[in-house]
DNA sequence: TTGACAAACTGACATAGTGTCATTAATCTC
DNA sequence: GAGATTAATGACACTATGTCAGTTTGTCAA
């Protein structure tokens, strides 16, 4: 929200990102520019070198000088949604607060990015199937929230607040449970609704970790004990 | 387990599904158990027609006798997948009876056939994101469960055992739980260990429709009231 | 302005995989 | 064992990829 400029349907465009290196990277842009438009309304496997490259004011050979192939761009764009993610989850994730406030804080913020980015986080775990550097980065992607999430349980079950039982496995699933959910419901159009799974994803979290009896008010306002 | 002959590593194979009809279906079989030795130690992007054909007695071309592409074959073998997991599931997808323990008997048998057939099933969802009718296959597969799992949950709502909420979408997620939780546990080599998963799985879907006073006994005896 | 060097871009090519088809080989039927 | 049906093959056309030698464009020093 701070500098990025958001077109109304296919999500934002990245300008020059280092105009000041020596590349020009205009170019550049273009192409990751292209990658995304194309994305917000065709599946991934319909992208080619050429479609892409014919929304663009170049010849498509000109690809490979920036590119090594299309899951390269994907890999790029991947890192960028990252990002957003990350500071997105940050407040359970990250923070040692008020655990149930802290979760619906980020399952909130988690469902409003990627109801925005569907199709485009579809378009990434579907080119993740056909490359073994991407797949992998996908997977880093989910691993790192692995550990992040099993640090935090551990955490909350030394005070008592989640009872023991091992942690990784069932973050692990968890984890999947989020991903995958928000990848289908919004993976392509047209996309549910987003309260709704932003709820059920909400009570499956609370309810295994904390305990049902954290569920009373599931309206908009936030519980703080 | 009836008469479906097992190979120790590479999974079942197929002999002669239809041996009257009138086709042979001798080529068609070895092709079919081409694939699933295949996909048994290769990622399913790595699978194409030559390779496929090699590890065959007949050429390249006699493959477009049986099947249109790769992903008929891949839909062909899932719809023998599916059966093998719907039978898996009938307790508490389609029983009556006591809850959490027909859960559990049927995460346990869940668990037990992806573990078997995990890269399988990995190479399906990886050829569903290159192919629209294998997607629209797996994502009904998916779907049929949504339908059955929202008729168990609406029951046991009657029933008072199960909190009243808007069934669907949880049971959304919980199968999208199921189904990548199992999947990148056990889609590759080296596959994760059953039981941890097993237990995570149950531990969620327990605590989240019956309650986490359910989670007792979680040794291997099913839990009787 | 010119020349010269590098960056950006291009068209043509080699390669890999797909799916089709006319033809040949095998198998069955009477 | 001749004819007909089924199974299998080799050769071909097509699509998309990635590479490369060569051309254009831009920039800066003289």
């Amino acid at each position: 929200m701070s500098k990025v400029k958001k077109k109304s349907s296919p999500l934002h465009v990245s300008p020059q990102p280092a105009p000041k290196g020596g590349k020009s990277d205009r170019t550049r842009a273009a192409i990751l520019n292209a990658a995304l438009d194309f994305v917000w309304s065709h599946p991934f496997r319909d992208m080619t070198v050429t479609s892409l490259m014919a929304s663009t004011s170049v010849s498509r050979s000109a690809f490979y000088q920036y590119f090594s192939d299309l899951h390269e761009v994907m890999e790029t764009l991947l890192t960028m949604l990252q990002e957003e993610i990350l500071t997105a989850d940050e407040p359970w994730f990250e923070g040692v607060g008020d655990p149930v406030a802290q979760m619906r804080e980020t399952l909130a913020g988690l469902v409003d990015i990627c109801y925005q980015r569907g199709p485009f986080l579809r378009a990434i775990t579907d080119a993740a199937a056909t490359d073994p550097r991407l797949e992998k980065a996908w997977a880093q992607f989910l691993a790192d929230f692995d550990d992040a999430g099993t640090a935090r349980i551990e955490a909350d079950q030394k005070q008592g607040l989640i009872p023991n039982f091992e942690a990784r496995p069932v973050v692990f699933a968890l984890n999947r449970l989020d991903a995958y959910t928000l990848l289908q419901a919004f993976g392509q159009h047209p996309r549910q609704q987003p309260e709704p799974v932003r709820e059920a994803l909400g009570r499956i979290w609370i309810s295994t970790l904390y305990g049902s009896e954290w569920l009373g008010k599931e309206s908009s306002d936030l519980v703080r004990t």
